[in-house]
DNA sequence: AATATTTATCGCACCGGGTGCCGGATATCA
DNA sequence: TGATATCCGGCACCCGGTGCGATAAATATT
């Protein structure tokens, strides 16, 4: 997350921007960490930045948005690695390592990532507001999903492991914002383990609710 | 979702209200389905019902709130529901079973949730908004999977499953939502029929990323 | 019957995020 | 020197939400 979205500013035509959207977002989330969310106005992060409360909305859409960093890069990223990825290896494991693979920080930005995840995780306007980021991602990941299959990104399947690997990523987050001494790295392998074998080729589309069937075999790739 | 929380109101002591929390979300959600979310003004709901804008935060906390209904009587019976299940059963199944029953709707009740379920995933606002109720949600599942297997309600696991489960839910809520012909009951089955196999008591601590390893058996319960 | 107590209603002033509008500032290109 | 493009940001305004405090309407108490 948020690192130089692309290199210095390339000269334009008109009027240079006075600062950079980088630049503003780490002000922000400075002044959110030292002084809570909630208790940040937009006019004291304008000010902070040295520019006008209505310009801070060239930067961001709202305040919410400022935690974000440079989200969007990341889901390119994804996709970019979901589309390269070899056909030859399983749907869900392709899946599971580019997840887990996109996750890895190490140092500074892991610690810039333990601050927004922390301030994501526990400020409930943010942790609303995740919502609607989160859908573009989950939409990458259905959308994967879908080309793998033949289908339609909206179908039950795609849409189903869309959530789950959501889910799943969340749950890895949120244990380990709170335990900061844990492993990231490790909680994403673990969940996209089991996330793994919840869609393994082999037959589930007839299990009787309830009980066990005794595994068929018929179905799996060769 | 929105029954009559209890029977008539209770005579009390001192001025009786005026109207009911039952009927301002009504009212509510009438307005909100014939003009839209956002475009309906507190105040007009207010004038609608009859009351102040300001009397209307003695019956909701908030705006995105009156779409809601009667959730929390949904979780307290969803956690009854899962206390009161026999223990022979794998715990994926209990909590599949009880997820399911709890949103066997039938007729008027089965509109009105798709009516309600529609604006919370199409609105942004309540889209936003749904993470906070459903996280309480979340809890319930995690606490019951975390109470079977006798480990902390915040361990990954109890998480881990507990958002999976959200997920299932949603996904299965989603596709409803745009597909109304099609069975709400039958979605949630096959989610959860795919979120156990997630989580059978199978050996999988141990497989090695990427590929499948032949199944260790010495795991599982006897 | 008068009074105290309890609970609900709700107007008012105010806050903060977010938007539409638009004039002005500052750059490049011709 | 302009024409053009881009960015800056004040101003007025909307809306959801809150703190405060007065008042209305019921019951309990004396």
């Amino acid at each position: 997350m948020s690192e130089p979205a692309t290199s210095p500013p390339p000269p334009g035509r008109g009027r240079p921007p006075s600062t950079s959207r980088d630049h503003v977002g780490r002000t922000a989330l400075a002044l959110f960490v030292a002084r809570g969310f909630e208790e940040t106005t937009l006019a004291e992060i304008a000010h902070a930045v040295g520019i006008g409360r209505r310009t801070l909305f060239h930067y961001f859409a709202s305040k919410n948005d400022m935690v974000w960093g440079d989200f969007d890069g990341v889901l390119d990223r994804l996709r970019a690695s979901l589309a390269d990825a070899a056909g030859g290896e399983p749907t869900m494991d392709t899946l599971g390592r580019a997840v887990v693979a996109s996750n890895r920080y190490e140092g500074a930005a892991l610690e810039d990532l333990r601050l927004r995840m922390t301030l994501i995780t526990t400020v409930p306007a943010l942790q609303a507001h995740s919502m609607v980021r989160y859908d573009a991602w989950r939409r990458v990941v259905s959308e994967f999903v879908a080309q793998r299959r033949g289908e339609d990104p909206e179908g039950l399947m795609p849409l189903l492991v869309g959530h789950m690997a959501l889910a799943t990523s969340m749950a890895a987050f949120v244990r380990w914002v709170q335990h900061p001494d844990e492993d990231l790295q490790a909680h994403l392998r673990t969940g996209y383990r089991h996330l793994a074998r919840a869609f393994e080729p082999a037959a589930i589309d007839e299990r009787p609710p309830g009980r066990y069937r005794a595994a068929a075999r018929s179905r799996g790739r060769p």
